[in-house]
DNA sequence: AGTAATCTGGGACGTTCATCCTAATCTGTC
DNA sequence: GACAGATTAGGATGAACGTCCCAGATTACT
């Protein structure tokens, strides 16, 4: 029963310090360090260091369709959904400016590795592409929804990189704004006179 | 004489290493073995491995200055020049697929590590903001000029990520495409009259 | 209360790593 | 041809790492 607990409680440390740190650089000591927890007593819970990435990872998936399913319920439009997607790198910009975006900044650490679980960290990006398709194709953009979703996932990407490497949240408000624009130009265009909100902020 | 050579060699492995693999995950004994050259035989170059990131980012802002020089000089129009940045995507399509941007991915690795070179690796970034921020100056656009640097600088680099994470080469021509469509729609309304060819690729 | 399963701490092991050391070889100069 | 400096090879070193092992401690069930 406390087992589980502290099962959590390693994966969400490891979650933290594997975004922080990256997942090679942080140690089993890292992380015993801050479950408080010894060392060899580990692979009572997890069977190698990789087996703790797929846990983070899994949790990483988890928490991303709760949070998708979440926003599909409580967005009124599908419009206001990828704007609640886009609002991401606001609520998150102060972590973001000093890691990075946790799903790029993994995926490109594992690529570089060539480490077997890149293809379960891809997930989150796939998790994310499909659920904004789907609010493209709901705004009538079945054709190019797809593609529309990869735009706005690479713009993320793109602000989460710069943002970090210049440490600059204010570049992370302008660049949001601007995603609002074209969000907003592409609602117009595809959906005539159903008048959508601007300016927040 | 030889020694020259021989320092030439190592900074050039180590520079397609660190690309490849990351800086942490590229031992001396890696970079040894594709020099071809004893392991305790670096120290006669190099103080220490951190030492040699030196001279790799060193090596990546000459290579930066030189090619963007060059485009300064070839480059018929600012917009033509933007364009030749626009199209490294395109150039270097297969290693991005493949490992990412090499200034991304280094300035985020280093950022997670907190390593002191952090600040030479964003340097590069510098580098083409700058330049940029020149070009759309010359393009009329004083006042965002930087803005506009980068918002192109921010979509490459999300461009380059979620093409390495899909494995995907066509994305970055998608991409590229309309950058270019974005690229022309500032030059037209900026320079009216201004005719610019399209349809590239 | 007693026993089996689960959990935990801490040390041991073998490997890899960056770094250092030293002896040998090469190179250029007089 | 001798000598000094530059260059090289390869082993030594100590630290850090992932992993393994096992003896206690705790828990759960009868």
């Amino acid at each position: 029963m406390t087992s589980v607990n502290t099962r959590e409680r390693i994966v969400e440390a490891a979650d933290q310090l594997f975004y922080r740190q990256g997942f090679e650089h942080t140690s089993f000591t890292d992380i015993a360090d801050a479950v408080q927890i010894s060392r060899g007593n580990f692979y009572h819970h997890f069977k190698s260091k990789d087996e703790i990435l797929d846990a983070v990872i899994g949790m990483r998936l988890a928490n991303t369709r709760t949070m998708l399913d979440r926003w599909e319920v409580e967005g009124e439009s599908p419009a206001d959904r990828i704007r609640s997607f886009i609002h991401i790198l606001i609520a998150n910009r102060a972590k973001i400016k000093r890691y990075g975006c946790p799903v790029g900044t993994l995926c490109a650490e594992l690529a570089k590795l060539v480490h077997p679980a890149q293809g379960e960290a891809n997930e989150v990006f796939t998790l994310f592409r499909i659920w904004l398709q789907r609010q493209f194709a709901l705004l009538g953009r079945g054709t190019d929804a797809d593609d529309m979703a990869m735009h706005l996932l690479a713009r993320s990407q793109g602000v989460a990189t710069l943002a970090n490497a210049f440490h600059d949240e204010s570049f992370i408000r302008k660049e949001v704004e601007q995603m609002c624009v074209w969000l907003d130009a592409i609602t117009d265009s595809s959906a005539l006179g159903q008048q959508n909100k601007r300016g927040r902020r």
